[in-house]
DNA sequence: AGACGATTAATACAGTTGTTTGAATAGTTT
DNA sequence: AAACTATTCAAACAACTGTATTAATCGTCT
């Protein structure tokens, strides 16, 4: 009984659990390594001896970070061939949102980038590239499909801009709920609502700029 | 020759004028008082004795920001009578996407609450009601304005929602440089065509779910 | 049992931070 | 000029942080 582990899991792993949990809540800068070592219950030099130091340790929490977050990559583009560019559209949101929204623990590597938005890590380069990148070259490809292929590569990337944002909009976020706490989608089938709303949204968008090829430019003024 | 004041200013102006400045850039917990007394030129206790502390700074800073923005808001909400609502939404847009681009100094609460989203302050509370809402508040009177009396809460709320969602996308981020650093429009001429997109491509969406009142779900798979 | 390597524990250390203190200086009034 | 107030300054303080150090403990093998 020394006091520490109440879990059966062994030291390394509850640091990680404690660590991926609190860096995400919180970052990198706003975390100690004594609050990850008490909330692991372990002894504050544990850090130092299984990571070599923190920044080690969240070195180890991006990783796994990124690796969840190629696991969902893999099931959000799932449907490729054989669907038209609306349905995998309509798919790739119906998977994404939730899994943005979700806040539980190992909740993917968005919500650890985002503290990193406000100082970003050398380290971030890499994830951006492994983990983002994939995700835009399939919005790319969808919406240069439903645009036809004389669309500038302008517009198509200003369309996956739309998407994107709309989705990105609902990274859990403490503040975005003091400005419209009630919106936020809660259960699953608000999510489901709200996905559907940001797929039939662009699709429209979409569409409206794929017919005019000129650009519509509604009375311009 | 105190070897302080470079400028003609006082030091209670140079402090804050560098204050919001750093504070914009890395956010409160991310600057220290003798950042900020040495960008000012003025000695580190001079924070305490003109501020009290380091917060009473930033609620100053806070305060200047917000009255900066109310300016803007007064501005981007100009035009209500007499125009169509698609005219006063891109209207909107025009104006507010390229004060949300911008990254000079006084750049408006938006940068500086950006940092807060990560750990908020109780002072954003008052902030965003005095600040953002009002815009909300805008958004929705032109949305239900297009999609007509018929249309349902949540539906207004969630066009609102993707308008505010591509004008926020734009908000300065070192870290959407990485994913798409080519994509963000620099030249205001860039800025104006990204701002059109945005209201051309949500026109096309309000008017599409306005037409299809039961709701489009077009192939519900 | 004894020895050895791996792990955990308590404590110390150096650096940084916000804040305070008390003296020095400048500016104004009498 | 003297007195007084407002401001600036250098130095110090206490709290907190990441890390290193050294001893204690555990499990395993001979």
């Amino acid at each position: 009984m020394t006091g520490a582990a109440e879990h059966g899991t062994d030291t390394r792993t509850r640091l990680l659990d404690a660590a991926m949990r609190l860096f995400t809540e919180r970052g990198f800068a706003k975390v100690t390594v004594r609050d990850i070592t008490a909330a692991a219950g372990a002894n504050l030099a544990a850090v130092s001896y299984h990571f070599r130091d923190k920044a080690g340790l969240y070195e180890e929490v991006l990783a796994l970070g990124l690796r969840s977050a190629q696991e969902m990559n893999a099931e959000v583009m799932l449907p490729r061939e054989g669907h038209s560019p609306e349905e995998r559209m309509r798919h790739y949101v119906r998977q994404y949102l939730p899994r943005i929204i979700r806040t539980d623990g190992r909740g993917g590597i968005y919500q650890l980038l985002k503290h990193e938005m406000s100082d970003p890590t050398p380290i971030a380069r890499t994830y951006v590239r492994q983990a983002i990148m994939p995700r835009i070259e399939f919005l790319i490809e969808i919406v240069r499909e439903m645009l036809g292929g004389t669309a500038s590569d302008a517009r198509v990337q200003r369309c996956v801009m739309s998407i994107q944002a709309q989705c990105l909009y609902f990274l859990p976020d403490p503040f975005k709920n003091l400005v419209a706490g009630d919106w936020q989608p809660g259960t699953s089938d608000q999510i489901r609502e709200m996905a559907d709303h940001i797929a039939d949204f662009s699709l429209a968008g979409i569409r409206a700029l794929g017919e005019a090829r000129r650009g519509p430019r509604v009375r311009p003024r």
